[in-house]
DNA sequence: TATGAATGAGCATTCATTCAT
DNA sequence: CATGAATGAATGCTCATTCAT
């Protein structure tokens, strides 16, 4: 009967279905749709492959409630941009400095880069995708770049251009990571912070 | 066996390889190292799979030999950008204008990031990436960038830093192409060039 | 451990036993040898999946232990016949007629036909079958044909010959259920009948 | 190029095809959907099991395919009954004696048995059984039975009803094969012409 | 003792690679 | 030499069986 815990099993499914969910991010946005195998995923979830589909019908499945789950959660965090303090110029340096320095926060962009790339990938994920990445991400920053604009925090023009090219080379940076020196890293948010930057910046 | 022909032959089995190379480039570039099968690449190749195989060992041997030369021809690209005319500035513009807007010239960075990207990527193909692309490429444009600084096209600071960011930037925003709405494209070289640009561009 | 309990248990486990072999006969009758999950036969008979372990060792023993059962029950069942009212042709064409209606009564045919078409079953379930059906069930009737013969109830000739036609065709029409239309049905116990018929019927 | 035989080609294509199919139909005959494995299909066709995928996309595929053909033959062959000399009694004779002694004519059967019985069978394959088998041998041999009834060779009644029982059981006997004494054989066609025989028969 | 979560062997399928033609 | 048919290793997925709770 084990009745004792009826709600705890529900926790301890959620968590565990979170475990595969987060696993599934780092492999896939590694590897790409075909190289994550189920078995790495098991493994860096630290379950036998079997027990994957206990909790998702098929790799596919799998794949597509990640994308959905990322890109509801990568516009959510983007949304939280408003709770920063300071002026808009400042409100989007602290937000793309986070993303740069955070360590997991390259596994989403990579992620969906992977997924938007990827020829193979199902149609649904596609048009998750479609949905949520670009079009979506870039309303929820219009507020704030045409308040910038006003201000004179960010360069004058259409301003949803401006978002996505930003977003565009955010996203593409973090995902890159291409191996340089041991003295160069990726390019600061300063660095970033130019391509919108105004004359009041 | 006719002596004549042993010249030929030599030029034929150099042409035909060749045309494997440029073949698997699209294949790989697009599809990624797991999606892009051989058969897929013999197809571009107009050449049966088994042909493959008298020009590479392997999939993997294919695979380093297109990044190797891919590697050395962007040097070699990059390396041109000094005949371009005017000042460094209009040469570095006019070179990320040409890359973003050629159509075949994404391929060969779009193959630079997959393998940076995908870890199953064979080690010896990370070797050669971690040697060429990035450190040689940097150490090819820094004249450029430092007679740019000296002339005030080119913001201040370690150049090398500068040229490594522009060119992770670049390389990027030319591999993701995210798509966008119908109206937004790509960041144009402009944009692009905000990121160096000094006082006096 | 209670002393009364002992005998009580006893009994408790052996309707548990008889609950899960009520159980697997549907499953293994309807869905074959490969089509029946372990999981469907414990749902079926609504326990556990690990609970069928603690009463056979294996799906194969299940197996075997079932078709051991329903040939001895068969066996039994077809013993009955010489119970019904009337002559032998009355007694063989009620006997008929309720295995053709009886809903229940297709499973154990079908379990059996199962077993002698796939070519999976163990060999120890084939060599009980060897033994048990056939030849047992042939003897059980043999009384009653001669019987009917003398009478002229049944067609004249070898009446194992006749008997074992008879089983065969009763067996067959039960387990194929083939999709007719909506208009027609299985044969009725009146046309099986004129297998065996002799002039005096 | 070997270009000399493209008909040649096509015919020895065609060869592999029906080999297949013809070790298909023993493999699912024999063993059901289930239990017919690929490895065990390549291996009677004598070829590896990557190379049916060169000529079915999947089990199912093959499955539906056979079905079809098995389908299509078979009611082929049934009107072939026309062409038999005699009477219509003796014709239906003919017909099912060479049913009961011909070797591999149990097969079809037999695949159209599991077919009908398995529950998991796709959807398609389903429909094809529902369209071909009963229905429509069903009124192929009508025109026979109709003739038959006339001239006293088969039973009154409704002669659908009279074919599909007799189809219903030829079908099942052939299937069953219920393993007798080394004495006890399958029920002859003469006892099976019971089922029909009229008073002129 | 009962549950059902976990394991892992087994089968369907794909594709790099080989080799008969 | 060229072809593309054939092989078989590798991977997704299922399910009998085990075992921690």
């Amino acid at each position: 009967m084990t009745p004792q815990s009826e709600e705890q099993l529900m926790k301890r499914q959620e968590a565990r279905r979170q475990q595969i969910l987060d696993a599934a991010l780092k492999v896939f946005a590694v590897r790409g749709l075909h190289g994550a195998k189920m078995s790495l995923i098991a493994e860096e979830a630290k379950l036998s492959a079997g027990q994957l589909y206990r909790f998702f019908e098929s790799k596919e499945e799998l794949f597509i409630t990640l994308i959905r789950q990322v890109a509801k959660e990568t516009a959510r965090e983007i949304g939280n941009i408003y709770n920063l303090p300071g002026s808009p110029y400042r409100k989007l340096r602290a937000f793309t400095a986070t993303i740069l320095e955070e360590d997991g926060a390259q596994y989403p962009f990579k992620l969906i880069q992977q997924a938007n790339t990827d020829e193979q990938v199902p149609d649904e994920a596609k048009q998750l995708l479609g949905q949520f990445s670009a079009k979506r991400f870039v309303e929820e920053l219009l507020p704030l770049f045409e308040e910038g604009q006003r201000v004179g925090d960010f360069a004058q023009g259409d301003a949803r251009e401006l978002i996505s090219a930003f977003l565009t080379i955010l996203s593409a940076v973090i995902t890159l990571n291409m191996p340089l020196d041991d003295d160069h890293r990726l390019p600061s948010a300063d660095l970033l912070m130019r391509i919108v930057a105004g004359p009041g910046a």
